[in-house]
RNA sequence: GGCGGGGUAGCUCAAUGGUAGAGCAGCGGACUCAUAAGCCGUAGGUUGGGAGUUCGAGCCUCCCCCCCGCCA
């Protein structure tokens, strides 16, 4: 029976080009495991969305001088550009300004207030007169009262990296005008956290399945206490709190974004024409919902938005997390303003989108951070990518094309160990696949493909060939049929190339209507002249 | 400063407290269907340093050194 699986992936702020951290750490393994499910034939569901509100992308717009809007119908489109060119296999892929995405939060956010778990609480907070608003903590600079620095910054001082409440600042300015602030009362919307404290550790203890540093952050984060958070602010960019009083004030971004994880499947469900079928991965109980995300983003999603859904009732909390650790560029987390990392943009504009899939996934930050090397991604598509997998592939197809016309060799039953293997390695992958553990799925899969390179070099068909042509024809309807499994197990990593496999292996259809199996190749079967399917990498492309 | 993640073969990374592994690079060999790819064999580590717990520690505890990240 299909199971109903909910993908969920981060939805990444438009303030800037992503770098290919994002999509190791996020997107390719999202991906992978959304292909994978809809291989087996479960109903899968992968959504996500671009992050349009929050500080960022104000400091951006005002930074070029124009709206927030446009940022973000920039940078939306950019990305649309990437999944594109990378294959991410969205359900859906929208964006938090939409009406939907509005609705849905303000009726979360009037579900919690009738339910009792929101709270006001008036504060002060600095105010710049000039512009006319309130600073966010870092729009406050002043002089450290600990170190004397007189550009420390209202959350910390540069300097002495000593953590900082602005209205600690002596002599303070807004950034915005360097006008004096003056403190001036505000209220605000707090979500009771400390009310759903015990419920969320009830929840979290038994969730032993997750990865250990999601599952030990979560808990040592929750034992430690959880204070009220204020979930608006005051600002003029987001969704508006739909309670009287408040016009001047949003929804802040944290308790905003998680929702939008559920205002995409709603809105998925209405593109379908069927409006309530998002229910079947939200309401029933036997749906699983995976997010994937970053280390930075594990409290948000393994108790923020846990706690929102509890204290919301009735929809499903998340099965899984599996967070990433941290790609690192020379063992330095990427920076625009440093120049460490490559963008999307940088890697799109040279490589194909199987390779990077590749070294992305087979350096996966699953279990620590891990180290993105321009040379090693080079050298891991020559040396292993090409020589191992490609090579099989195309020495199989033209061996063929060149000996037996073409034709797919007719076999009466596959060589004992030939058949074993493939079960074999198809039981492994599924397994680590299933448990959200990619670098081993694929280094199994990869190991299918040294198998039969040696099983090719140990029939030696080519030699076969002119002594008995029945076995090498028994040896290649065996080796095709074993590349034929393998462009099934390599088809959550390597979408396009193992598509175009399945083309070249003689089929009509797409790859996806034969599911997650081994399958026999069709006797006779005709192929096409074959192309290799991947190409050597010269010394670096990238400048 | 606080919190967190790391330091394992030349490189990139693995290893429920139970003989430290893989891929690639290196070296040697046989082959030639294939993008000079592939296959076989081989070498390579006092697991950053020190102490402790244990029958047994890369893993647990403590101290130190170094790198990195985060901090309303």
């Amino acid at each position: 029976m299909a199971e109903r699986i909910l993908v969920c992936l981060a939805w990444p702020y438009v303030n800037g080009s992503l770098h290919v951290g994002h999509l190791a750490g996020v997107y390719i393994p999202g991906d992978i495991f959304a292909r994978f499910h809809r291989l087996l034939g479960n109903d899968v569901l992968m959504v996500s969305g671009s992050d349009e509100h929050g500080t960022p992308i104000t400091v951006r717009a005002e930074q070029e001088g124009v709206s927030p809007k446009e940022i973000a119908d920039r940078y939306h489109e950019e990305f649309l550009g990437y999944w594109r060119a990378l294959g991410i296999s969205w359900d859906l892929y929208t964006r938090t300004g939409t009406e939907n995405h509005r609705a849905v939060v303000q009726e979360e956010f009037l579900d919690l207030l009738h339910n009792g778990y929101l709270f006001e609480q008036t504060l002060e907070a600095f105010y710049d007169p000039r512009a006319g608003r309130f600073l966010p903590d870092r729009y406050v600079e002043g002089t450290c009262p600990n170190c004397g620095y007189e550009r420390a910054r209202g959350d910390q001082c540069d300097q002495c990296g000593r953590l900082l409440d602005p209205i600690q600042l002596i002599e303070p300015r807004s950034r915005l005008s360097g006008e004096q602030p003056v403190l001036r009362a505000t209220t605000h919307f707090f979500l009771d956290l400390p009310r759903l404290q015990q419920g969320l550790i009830e929840w979290v203890r038994p969730r032993t399945y997750w990865r250990p540093n999601v599952y030990s952050f979560t808990l040592n984060f929750l034992e430690g206490g959880l204070q009220p958070r204020a979930i608006t602010r005051d600002l003029e960019w987001g969704v508006p709190v739909p309670v009287p009083g408040y016009e001047d004030k949003r929804i802040y971004v944290w308790f905003e974004a998680v929702t939008g994880y559920l205002s995409a499947s709603i809105e998925w469900a209405g593109r379908q024409g069927d409006p309530q079928v998002w229910e079947r991965w939200w309401k029933d109980p036997h749906a699983r919902a995976y997010y994937f995300i970053g280390k930075d983003n594990i409290p948000f999603h393994t108790v923020i938005w846990p706690a929102i859904l509890m204290a919301r009732g009735g929809l499903n909390l998340p099965y899984d997390v599996p967070a990433n650790e941290y790609l690192l560029f020379g063992g330095e987390k990427a920076s625009k303003s440093l120049g460490i990392g490559y963008t999307v943009p940088d890697m799109l504009a040279h490589f194909d989108p199987d390779p990077l899939r590749y070294y992305l996934s087979t350096n996966m930050p699953e279990t620590g951070d891990t180290n993105f090397d321009l040379l090693d991604f080079i050298r891991r598509n020559n040396d292993e990518l090409v020589a191992t997998w490609g090579n099989l592939a195309h020495r199989s197809l033209t061996f063929v094309q060149r000996s037996f016309d073409g034709k797919v060799p007719a076999c009466d039953a596959l060589d004992p160990e030939v058949q074993a293997r493939i079960e074999q390695a198809f039981a492994t992958v599924t397994e680590r696949l299933s448990a959200v553990h990619f670098r081993d799925a694929l280094r199994e899969t990869m190991a299918l493909a040294h198998f039969g390179n040696r099983y090719f070099d140990e029939r030696a068909p080519w030699r076969q060939v002119k002594e008995d042509k029945a076995a090498a024809a028994t040896t290649m309807a065996n080796v095709l049929n074993l590349v034929n499994g393998l462009k099934t197990l390599f088809a959550p990593f390597l979408p396009h190339s193992s598509e175009r496999l399945h083309q070249l292996l003689g089929y009509q259809d797409e790859l996806r209507a034969h599911g997650w199996r081994f399958e026999h190749l069709p006797a006779g079967q005709q192929l096409p002249p074959p192309t290799p399917l991947f190409r050597k990498l010269e010394t670096p492309e990238l400048s």
